[in-house]
DNA sequence: CGATCCCGCCACATT
DNA sequence: AATGTGGCGGGATCG
């Protein structure tokens, strides 16, 4: 945005000061690199970066760079750092700030279009003048944190393949980018907190890319309804009238749930005492940040709103300097968010006048949707996207989750245990591992609800929950270690989520060659439980099922199935047994060699309650999606050796992604799914789940697949559709078996079955095929839950170019590139019937060039929509920010919105609100 | 002059 | 104790 703008000027526009000595010495200490000219081409690295990156996939190598343009676009110097750093250091700091200028723009450019247009000539001009003098230097806009930040994000594939992990290193980032570490922090910390990156270590961070966004998103926006519910809607502009107007706004309720998130760690028991503030803060305060946009109907919010809001949370009383200070903070975020392409800044002008506001571009639906940044930030067409990462169109991930039901007996409900296996990004860091603490915390904080409850009651409680949640999932995600035991449990949602990650992970894919696919275990058994079905369980496997339906990918050669529960089920976890068995079986038989390995571990892990486990389940998942991907490129398979070794941080990348999709689903789900599932679902999911298969499948193969599913392979049968009905290019398969009606059965509760498919792509996509949900929902099925009963396919393919691949959820079909055209919305539709779990399942597949021939592509799983309707529960009506009301009644914010000048007043009131909650809270 | 927000001190956390 | 993190707010810039 504002970047892009500078440019010219600000080179021009030469700033003494103290800036300068300070760019000096930072940049002295830092080294600062120069790749000045790489810049140049930058843009878009994504697209070749990830490619690079898929090739490191490895992990460590990638740490730095891990893209690096290099490869193709330039031969620039990008080396790896080496060069880099050589040249930083022969250059001048001027240089640096020239370059960095260039850089920056460059992204921006990319990023945005707007101002973008000027970039060459900034570079030219840049380069005249600025080389010769240093004029360049900065002009504030040069240095700020969104440019910084579009750098910082242009050198990361949005889209990373799930087996690679790329490391980032502080220090080099810093160095490369030109600033000071403590910019990258706040740049880090933003990101992280939307689960775009998680710290494994000191100075390290793995970066994850968009893939979680939506479910990232999807949690914060389920989160923020609770918690802020209607605020926001009505604060920043017009209060619809819909809401009550004034209330809205404010409500307190918000605050106490925010707390929870904050707070849990705190108080966390065990370690907490990482927590503490720092995580708190800026990485909260984004959180929540967000969250105001998610819920928000206008999806605008003022700065002054968000700034009392989240003051109002921390303290109870604001004062002007803190109003200040966390003003100063949101525009930290902004700027984060911003090169995200999540938000735009805009202005409101209220009552009031006209204030600072920023908007969300970002995905709003989650249910379908993915992320994307559709507008703006995309500028330029692919590479754009994926520089900037964020827009990927692919993912359709909705999650499933939906509901949930949190009160009451989130508490109780442990049932998560272990739930979340974490992943364990980080070892480290004791401050992650709020999870642990969170989870206790969000014990302690349901009964601190309890006892607040006689005023919020069921309201807070849901708030808290769920924020709860969400946090106890991130952290999950992060700490692997600590989840397995409390954890989140509480939360209904948390058991979901538990549960979730495994399913999804879990596809196991079989390659062709080997000649059966597998079922996959997973196939839900979640889809099983009525209940929990949906939210997700499917790891099993079991039931092959289509519901969770796996996707089977063809390469030209040979195929490769892919199947997935999608949904996890919680029950990983503890291992309800049957999934776990299974799946390692179905990787054994999908692929041997990895499969094997990993299975074995993770096998056991299934078998393994505690962290351990978790953490191999997750790797399991993580492995088994991962796989499908690598299989898509033979050879990688995965995680695997990583996994193997570190499981931990090796798979903290894959794994965190996973488990965010897990544990936001979960959130969404939770309430089918959780409690019950969790463990229980064992059995019962089995037994359903066995019920469903020979309902919903008859289809021989998988039947046995899916039974036998561990120790055989099964075959399942297809059908080979030609062509001919539209997708020109793709060949669709559909398993023979499945009946409708079977699957009907399935679809009902696992809404989402639908038939499986399998889309051959054509010749042409030789390299590539594709994947296919199961989706479709039969005809038939009801849908019991309510969910969505039939889906169709929705295939839509916008453009279903041949080459491109097409993937087909069944909630949506993402087109490689396309994504954008694609309308999450109408996907999301179709596709939210699907099942729930299916969404969480699938993780958007996403080609990380997608153009790029071959490889590429990677197929998660497909998401089902969160608002799947099926979740009676707690549906949140659909996407729609229709619901927000939610709570209801919750308290009337009432108006909170008023920004004005003093927050303090405002905020005053929200305090009061804020304040009653959290102290009953605490 | 208000809006933005960079910069870096310094406290706290982690190693 | 050293180093990593990051809260925080002064004050520079921008518009």
């Amino acid at each position: 945005m504002e970047a892009n703008v500078l440019s010219l000027r600000d080179l021009a526009a030469v700033r003494p000061s103290r800036r300068g000595r300070a760019e000096t010495e930072a940049a002295q200490k830092e080294n600062i690199l120069d790749r000045s000219r790489m810049a140049p081409k930058t843009p878009i690295k994504n697209d070749p970066v990830d490619l690079s990156k898929q090739k490191g996939c490895t992990p460590d190598r990638n740490p730095m760079t891990p893209v690096k343009l290099i490869d193709r676009p330039q031969a620039d110097p990008w080396t790896p750092t080496a060069n880099l750093k050589m040249l930083i250091s022969a250059a001048s700091p001027d240089m640096r700030d020239r370059e960095k200028k260039k850089e920056l723009f460059r992204p921006i450019e990319n990023s945005e279009q707007n101002d973008i247009p000027d970039s060459l000539q900034y570079d030219m001009v840049d380069d005249g003048t600025v080389d010769e003098f240093e004029k360049q230097r900065p002009s504030r806009k040069q240095k700020s944190l969104g440019l910084l930040c579009q750098k910082f994000l242009a050198r990361y594939p949005s889209y990373p393949l799930s087996t690679e992990k790329t490391t980032i290193s502080l220090d080099e980032v810093a160095s490369i980018l030109g600033v000071g570490r403590r910019r990258i922090y706040d740049i880090v910390n933003v990101l992280e907190s939307l689960h775009l990156v998680s710290r494994v270590a000191k100075n390290q961070y793995c970066w994850h890319g968009r893939h979680n966004l939506s479910q990232t998103l999807q949690t914060l926006q389920e989160a923020g309804e609770l918690q802020y519910g209607e605020l926001v809607t009505s604060q920043c502009k017009e209060q619809d009238t819909e809401y009550k107007s004034g209330e809205q706004k404010k409500e307190t309720v918000p605050d106490s749930q925010d707390r929870p998130l904050l707070d849990f760690a705190e108080p966390d028991c065990t370690s907490a005492s990482a927590n503490s503030r720092k995580d708190k803060s800026l990485r909260i305060m984004s959180q929540k940040f967000v969250m105001l946009f998610l819920v928000s109907k206008t999806k605008i919010v003022t700065l002054d709103i968000a700034a009392k809001i989240l003051i109002e949370e921390n303290q109870d009383t604001v004062d002007y300097s803190k109003f200040k200070t966390k003003v100063r903070r949101l525009y930290d975020i902004a700027n984060v968010l911003t090169s995200l392409c999540l938000i735009k800044k805009v202005h409101v002008t209220e009552e009031r006048g006209r204030k600072p506001a920023f908007k969300w571009i970002g995905p709003v639906d989650f249910p379908g949707k993915t992320d994307e940044p559709r507008g703006h930030c995309p500028t330029s067409g692919p590479p754009a996207e994926a520089r900037r990462g964020a827009c990927a169109p692919y993912q359709i991930c909705a999650t499933g989750k939906q509901r949930f039901t949190r009160h009451a007996s989130f508490n109780t409900a442990q049932p998560c245990e272990g739930t979340k296996r974490k992943v364990s990004s980080e070892p480290n860091s004791p401050n992650r591992e709020r999870q642990a603490c969170i989870v206790n915390s969000d014990e302690y904080c349901s009964k601190m609800i309890n006892l607040a409850t006689v005023c919020r009651q069921k309201i807070e409680e849901d708030t808290r929950s769920k924020p709860c949640a969400t946090e106890a999932i991130f952290d999950a995600v992060r700490n692997p270690s600590e989840t397995s035991p409390i954890s989140l449990l509480p939360v209904p949602g948390d058991s979901d989520f538990c549960a979730n990650p495994l399913s999804q992970a879990v596809f196991p894919v079989v390659q062709a060659d080997m000649p059966s696919l597998l079922l996959p275990k997973g196939v839900s058994s979640q889809a099983l439980h009525p209940s929990s079905a949906a939210a997700s369980k499917t790891e099993n496997g079991k039931p092959p099922l289509l519901p969770s339906q796996p996707f089977l990918c063809f390469p030209s050669s040979s195929f490769f199935m892919l199947c997935g529960g999608l949904q996890e089920n919680l029950s990983r976890e503890s291992g309800s047994a049957e999934e776990k068995a299974l799946p390692p079986e179905a990787q054994g038989a999908v692929h041997p060699a990895h499969c094997q390995k990993r299975s074995s571990h993770r096998c056991t892990s299934p078998s393994a309650p505690t962290d351990d486990e978790e953490p191999a389940a997750k790797k399991q998942m993580i492995g088994q999606s991962d796989v499908p991907i690598s299989l898509v490129v033979p050879k990688k398979p995965v995680e695997s050796p990583e996994a193997d070794t570190a499981p931990e941080s090796g798979y903290a990348s894959a794994v965190h992604l996973e488990a965010f999709h897990l544990d936001l689903s979960s959130p969404a789900a939770p309430e089918t799914a959780d409690k019950t599932s969790t463990k229980p679902l064992d059995s019962q999911e089995q037994e359903k789940w066995s019920q469903n298969k020979d309902h919903d499948e008859p289809s021989p193969g998988k039947d046995h697949i899916c039974k036998g599913n561990a120790s055989q392979p099964f075959v399942p049968q297809y059908l080979y559709v030609q062509p001919a009905a539209g997708l020109s290019s793709f060949n669709f398969l559909f398993s023979a078996n499945q009946a409708p009606s079977a699957i009907g059965l399935a679809a009902s509760q696992l809404p989402s079955l639908s038939i499986p498919c399998v889309m051959v792509p054509s010749a042409a996509l030789a390299s590539f095929p594709l994947v296919c949900s199961p989706a479709i929902p039969g005809p038939l099925s009801p849908v019991p839950d309510g969910s969505s009963a039939g889906a169709s396919m929705n295939i839509s393919m916008p453009g279903l170019a041949s080459t491109t691949p097409v993937f087909i959820g069944t909630t949506a079909v993402v087109t490689p590139n396309a994504s954008p055209s694609v309308d999450p919305q109408q996907t999301a539709h179709p596709a939210a019937h699907p099942r729930p779990m299916l969404a969480r399942s699938c993780s958007a597949v996403k080609l990380d060039s997608p153009v790029c021939v071959g490889h590429p592509v990677t197929l998660l799983k497909l998401q089902q929509p969160s608002s799947t309707p099926v979740t009676p529960k707690s549906v949140r009506p659909a996407r729609h920010e229709a619901f927000f009301k939610t709570p209801g009644s919750l308290g009337d914010p009432g108006a909170w919105k008023k920004s004005e000048g003093n927050q303090t007043r405002s905020a005053s009131s929200v305090q009061r609100r804020l304040e009653i909650s959290s102290t009953s809270t605490d």
